[in-house]
RNA sequence: GCCGAUGUAGCUCAGUUGGUCAGAGCAGCUGAUUUGUAAUCUGCAGGUCGGGGGUUCGAAUCCCUUCAUCGGCUCCA
């Protein structure tokens, strides 16, 4: 017998090699219906895998994570079976279950290309092979087997795999004719596989690496019920109507040229009051933080780039150097302000006394990203960080790193961004030469940041490979409306700059000292920031970002003159305000400018002339009755004030 | 940059196998209407069907090429 210890602490006895399945049909038959792993002595695992020693368990429903990875896991395995089947001959990278579903890398061999119409007919085989309640079966090879297996098949991807591993750890699942090298775990069956969709095939390189073949990889997502499937289908279109770039289009906020370039915003009027609005509370808290504002040029000499590394880094891959009918003589589109804040600190001396010193920038770069990497404003050619880099004595770096970590969280918050995580980024030590620096700064640095991160109680994970080639950083992500991870804040430890630059101060002892520097953005770019603004409004920006506060709708044209009224103590109130004044019904006035996402409608007919009033309606909460012009103004500025003060 | 898809009026989209197929709705402009909390009616105007080649008696429709966009991959100072 051996001993089961359930998450609850309540213990039982089996008999040994009894399954998680069985255990869970003991308890109730209609459990062991609704789970679709366990874990076991803290290993997940299949279901039906025997347990022959005393152990805990936990049973997996499709709420827990480790439910969806064996199901969605298992579903990839059966949409292999079903691409085997429709395309005899067919090679298989890896098929792992992601966030949100599933996909597979294959090699459909030079002559056939799978696309998207494709993917019905293997949706229907897979629902087709699902019906059979096909069983996946766990086996463990040896390496030599496994090899001989898929050399048979001729398929060099999974031998490639295979020939990595170490011999015993091997194992294969089959289920019907499908046999996959696979870690597992999977469910008993594929009885459960009801609901399957299969989502966009794209191009993916093998092993991630863009020197090696590259594969077709198909997604798809499968639920247990088509209810819920077809829920996580009307939450895709829901998100794919917050997209930035459909509402920035809607709304007027920024759009593109092919005249202009590829990956090169331009900002509308509306997007660029609320840019403006940005820049201006920005620039407040900053001030009142001690930062300093500079302006630097948008070219620099090579040499400045030069002498910061970034060209060596970066040269070859950056809109090439703008050269001059001076010989000799050439300029790149600054791709960061680093270089030219390094330039002004060495433009005055400075003194231990001064330190930390803070400078900001709202400075606008340009890189030349890949073309197929643009999207909307989150990756785009040109763009504006809401830069800055504290210079601070070594002494001081702890405590000045962990301020900006207050900043950060301090504007979020200003802004309700409460969905983000918090990253840091190190150096991978496997491969030192994509980095500059000495061993000691970088390792330096990188316990600096974490224990700052920890001092500040952040949670952060940590992912090794992810630092900037001159120092490890802490960056603050969030996901767009359809789960894309997107880099806003960041802060960056730097001993390498000031080497280069040469950068000093004068110490107590009256000694040249070396200070660090530290790089930091909040919004990473407004650019980005606003895109995601965008997508977590849905476009109803915050009172204070709007950039139109109020319409006014006159109900005919006989109120016009007292909508212009109203209309001029508004704007010389700071109120941006305008009249709608088509001839059309207030109904449909209304719904244009609910639409439009106004924050205030001002409805204006024969009572509130009579009554010097207008009447209030909020956007998207309807009429809120009348009030004097006057109130309403202090009404809108106490709002505002709300907001942004905390 | 790579793989795949897409590209028709300002916007959202129809256009079967190449032959009145250049259309609709919204937006815009007209005129009528003068309206009380999410769509009043009339009329008009708008496009070398992304660009450039080609096949054909004939191309939005087929082929080639190029540009851009979308979904991923790689990259992201």
């Amino acid at each position: 017998m051996i001993k089961i210890t359930f998450p609850d602490g309540t213990a039982r006895e089996y008999k040994n090699g009894i399954s998680s399945l069985e255990i869970a049909e003991q308890i109730s038959p209609r459990l062991a219906k609704e789970v679709y792993a366990a874990t076991v002595n803290g290993e997940i695992r299949d279901l039906t895998r025997p347990i022959d020693l005393d152990a805990t368990l936990k049973l997996h429903k499709w709420e827990d994570e480790a439910a969806k990875l064996a199901f969605w896991h298992s579903s990839a395995h059966l949409m292999a079976e079903a691409l085997e089947s429709l395309y005899p001959g067919m090679k298989f990278g890896i098929g792992p279950a992601i966030e949100n579903g599933f996909y597979y890398d294959v090699d459909p061999g030079d002559e056939t290309v799978i696309t998207e119409s494709d993917l019905q007919t293997v949706e229907n085989r897979m629902k087709e092979l699902a019906a059979k309640n096909l069983t996946f079966s766990r086996r463990e090879v040896s390496k030599k087997e496994a090899l001989y297996i898929f050399k048979k098949k001729s398929d060099e991807y999974k031998t490639e795999l295979i020939s990595e591993l170490v011999d015993g750890t091997i194992t294969l699942y089959t289920q019907g004719n499908f046999t996959d090298l696979c870690r597992g775990p999977h469910l008993p069956s594929t009885e459960p596989l009801k609901a399957i969709k299969l989502l966009s095939v794209a191009g993916a390189y093998w092993r991630g690496n863009e020197k090696r073949k590259m594969l077709t990889r198909i997604y798809g997502i499968t639920f247990p019920k088509q209810k819920l499937l077809d829920d996580y289908l009307v939450f895709l279109e829901e998100a794919k109507r917050r997209d930035h770039r459909r509402i920035g289009k809607e709304l007027e906020l920024f759009t593109f040229s092919q005249k202009v370039g590829m990956g090169l915003p331009l900002w509308l009027p509306k997007g660029s009051d609320i840019r403006q609005n940005l820049i201006n509370f920005l620039t407040s808290v900053l001030r009142k933080r001690g930062y300093k504002i500079v302006t630097t040029p948008h070219i620099g000499n090579v040499n400045l780039y030069k002498t910061s590394g970034h060209f060596e880094k970066y040269g070859t891959d950056s809109f090439q150097p703008i050269s001059t009918p001076q010989e000799g003589e050439q300029f790149m589109l600054k791709p960061m302000n680093c270089p030219h804040h390094c330039e002004i600190y060495n433009a005055t001396p400075h003194s231990y006394k001064d330190m930390p010193l803070r400078m900001a920038e709202f400075g606008t770069v340009y890189r030349y990203e890949q073309s197929g990497e643009l999207h909307g404003l989150t990756r785009v050619r040109s763009f504006t960080q809401d830069d800055a880099h504290h210079f601070c004595r070594p002494d001081q770096l702890r405590e000045e790193f962990k301020s900006i970590i207050d900043l950060i969280l301090y504007i979020f918050k200003i802004l309700n961004f409460n969905d983000f995580t918090a990253q840091v980024s190190l150096r991978d030590p496997e491969n030192k030469q994509k980095y500059i620096g000495s061993d000691e700064n970088w390792e330096r640095a990188e316990r600096d940041i974490i224990e700052a991160a920890a001092e500040k109680n952040l949670e952060t994970t940590v992912v090794i490979g992810e630092a900037a080639f001159y120092g490890p950083k802490l960056d603050f992500m969030v996901k767009d409306a359809i789960g894309r991870k997107w880099q806003l804040g960041t802060i960056q430890v730097d001993y390498n700059l000031p080497e280069r630059f040469d950068l000093t101060y004068n110490g107590s002892d009256n000694q040249k000292h070396r200070p660090v520097m530290i790089h930091r953005t909040i919004f990473g770019s407004l650019e980005r920031f606003v895109a995601v603004l965008i997508e977590n409004t849905a476009g109803k920006f915050p009172l204070w970002l709007a950039p139109e506060k109020a319409v006014i709708l006159p109900i005919s044209e006989k109120f016009n003159d007292y909508a212009g009224k109203v209309l001029e103590i508004l704007n010389n109130s700071d109120i941006c305000t305008l009249i709608d004044e088509r001839s059309e019904k207030i109904g449909k006035k209304i719904r244009d400018n609910e639409l439009k996402k106004i924050p205030y409608l001002l409805i204006i007919g024969e009572k509130e002339v009579e009554n010097e009033t207008i009447a209030v309606r909020k956007q998207g909460e309807g009429d809120k009755g009348s009030m004097k012009i006057e109130e309403f103004v202090s009404f809108i500025n106490s709002e505002i004030k709300k907001e942004i003060a905390f």
